[in-house]
RNA sequence: GCGCUCGUAGCUCAGUCGGACAGAGCAUCGGUUUCCGGUACCGAAGGCCGGGGGUUCGAAUCCUCCCGAGCGCACCA
């Protein structure tokens, strides 16, 4: 309807002279229904451009628009206010569409507007150091949806889990296992005496390096690896064994967590293949040909000053390893090489300097840094009562996704991160967190699809049998209307929230599909009625329930059937 | 000091490309049930859209300055 009624306007546009071939015609669809169905700045804007009264104007163009317009998809067009041109819909639009809508059931909301493009979605990407955080599930959850919303809207999708397992992060971890296994297999073990940043002390064996990994699941996995193996492993100056077990036990407990929340990455990798394969170093030569590196102080640089940054930047160590950013624009590289055409990084607030770097860099190895789309999120602020609770990855005394899930739910934890723009910093009030839960706004929307399951439970109970070649056209009610209107609208809604990469439209979309639903229940009686009515009313809490449903799905929430 | 993201009702937040009288949920107060799920519906109250200046026919939205919050500005990731 919006790209047929957008012609018409350039049309009639067409006829005016003196307008710019590329004036942007903006359709919206207003707040006030009074306003009609969609609506037009156009005339509006047109005012400076021609040099004319924008009401004169819009009555020009209504009344071209009047002439040319199918009467069997547009009812009226008006002007009204300044110069706004609103449409009316026709009745038998909203019924096919309705129609329409009712045929596709669970494929109803898909288009093809991303036109089997290929594209990766690069998420959650949390190093196998400890267990998953809050923080981490804002990621998770925002990734993941984005990645549904672009499968929706016609691409071809692949998530993707990126973690370093090279760096310095992992060899401190590596040597807290082995800490505490010593510790284990030799029980009379010196202690040390840890200082931490907020100046408490804590005990640890001997050998535990100043920044290791103090939470209880390391002595757990030391404590395998000496069921597994005795005291054998004291014997090897190898890190090697400590790291694989710890790796492979975090990552199983990270990948049961993102299970949990219904999460399911399709391929990970890995930044240690990246070094084997001889990425980062092609990443260095490529650089340093294209002159944008100096040596200095025993370190490599990186002359992010030529992108307009006030300092430059480590490439690689004084000790010859490469901080995170090499590795990161070679992994890059990876994605352009297995040929991608839209690349998404979803990446939390702190990453926000690093990143440019790392697409400046593409950019200057010749590759078309615009394909990749960086989605930044704002932290979440654990509250509990009026205290911060402090987090720190490295105590592990934090709040883990893990902790949430189990206390409030997926459902609610997975709409607790999508009802909010990414943009926005998150409080969680940890003390509140299942009183809030029982109040979450998730529960309106299942509530609605649960009735609508229940009405149809209702009409085979009493023997109601309502066939599909309903008369669409006596559903005339102010409340069935407005809710036909609301259901339309989803297609669009979830292309919007992909576009923008703003899955937070999408749960307040579908909050106005259950309200403009629980008005039509409320108002309209279904089973009772004359049968004709009621079968067209049953076709209509169907179109409500398919809705809610393919939007529940696309959130990754579950769309229950009684509650 | 510099950069990024923000500041909207008591609280948590929406607000499309600059558009019509600034919205929702929760909390507060009041109303609705012989009938398909009252976990619902209807209504009331609640606002200097952080503040000043500017652009525009029109600004919560764009520009600028100031105030406030979070996060960066590592040879950590």
């Amino acid at each position: 309807m919006r790209d047929y009624l957008q012609a018409q306007l350039r049309a009639v546009l067409d006829t005016l002279g003196d307008v710019p071939p590329d004036f942007e015609i903006a359709l919206e669809t207003p707040d006030r229904p009074e306003h009609g169905d969609l609506a037009t700045n156009t005339a509006l804007r047109l005012g400076s451009v021609l040099d004319d009264n924008p009401r004169a104007i819009a009555e020009t163009i209504a009344e071209r628009l009047r002439e040319r317009v199918d009467p069997a998809r547009i009812q009226s067009v008006e002007v009204a206010g300044p110069g706004f041109i609103n449409v009316r819909f026709a009745q038998d639009y909203l019924f096919d569409g309705l129609a329409d809508l009712l045929a596709q059931g669970d494929a109803y909301g898909r288009s093809d507007a991303g036109d089997g493009q290929r594209a990766l979605v690069e998420y959650v990407s949390a190093n196998p150091t400890g267990p998953l955080t809050v923080g981490h599930g804002r990621n998770a959850v925002l990734g993941d949806t984005i990645a549904t919303l672009l499968d929706w809207t016609g691409y071809d999708v692949t998530r993707e889990y990126y973690y370093n397992d090279a760096g310095r992060q992992m060899r401190v971890l590596a040597q807290s296992v082995r800490a505490r296994y010593e510790a284990l297999a030799t029980p009379d073990l010196d202690t040390k005496t840890l200082t931490l940043d907020d100046d408490t002390t804590v005990e640890v064996p001997e050998g535990f390096p100043e920044d290791g990994y103090l939470g209880e699941y390391i002595t757990d996995i030391a404590r395998s690896l000496y069921d597994e193996h005795g005291a054998k492993l004291l014997t090897t100056e190898s890190l090697t064994p400590f790291q694989e077990a710890a790796e492979e036990a975090i990552f199983a407990d990270i990948e049961a967590t993102l299970a949990q929340l219904n999460i399911e990455m399709d391929a990970f990798a890995d930044e240690q293949s990246l070094h084997d394969e001889g990425r980062v170093e092609a990443v260095l030569d490529g650089l340093t040909e294209a002159g944008l590196t100096y040596e200095e102080d025993g370190a490599l640089w990186l002359k992010t000053t030529a992108f307009g940054k006030d300092q430059d930047t480590v490439l690689v160590k004084t000790s010859g390893e490469p901080t995170y950013r090499t590795p990161d624009i070679a992994y890059h590289i990876t994605k352009f090489e297995r040929d991608y055409d839209l690349m998404i990084d979803i990446l939390g607030a702190d990453h926000h300097a690093a990143y440019p770097d790392v697409l400046n860099a593409l950019d200057a190895l010749g590759y078309d840094a615009d394909r990749v789309d960086v989605v930044l999120y704002q932290f979440v602020t654990l509250v509990r009562g009026d205290e911060p609770v402090k987090m720190s990855t490295r105590r592990a005394n934090y709040v883990t996704l893990d902790d949430l899930i189990e206390k409030v739910g997926a459902d609610v934890t997975r709409f607790f991160f999508l009802m909010r723009s990414p943009d926005t910093h998150l409080n969680f009030d940890l003390e509140l967190a299942e009183e809030e839960s029982e109040k979450n706004p998730v529960f309106y929307l299942q509530y609605a699809h649960a009735r609508i399951c229940s009405v149809v439970d209702k009409a085979e109970e009493v023997g109601f049998s309502y066939d599909e070649d309903a008369d669409l056209s006596l559903l005339t009610h102010e409340a069935e209307i407005a809710l036909i209107k609301e259901l339309l609208r989803f297609p669009k809604a979830l292309r919007d929230a992909a576009d923008a990469r703003a899955p937070h439209l999408v749960p307040n979309y579908l909050e106005d599909v259950a309200t403009a639903f629980s008005q039509f229940y409320d108002n309209c009686q279904i089973i009772g009625v004359d049968d004709d009515l009621a079968t067209a009313r049953m076709q209509l809490a169907l179109a409500a329930k398919t809705v809610l449903k393919n939007g529940l799905t696309v959130l990754g929430l579950s769309a229950p059937r009684q509650m």
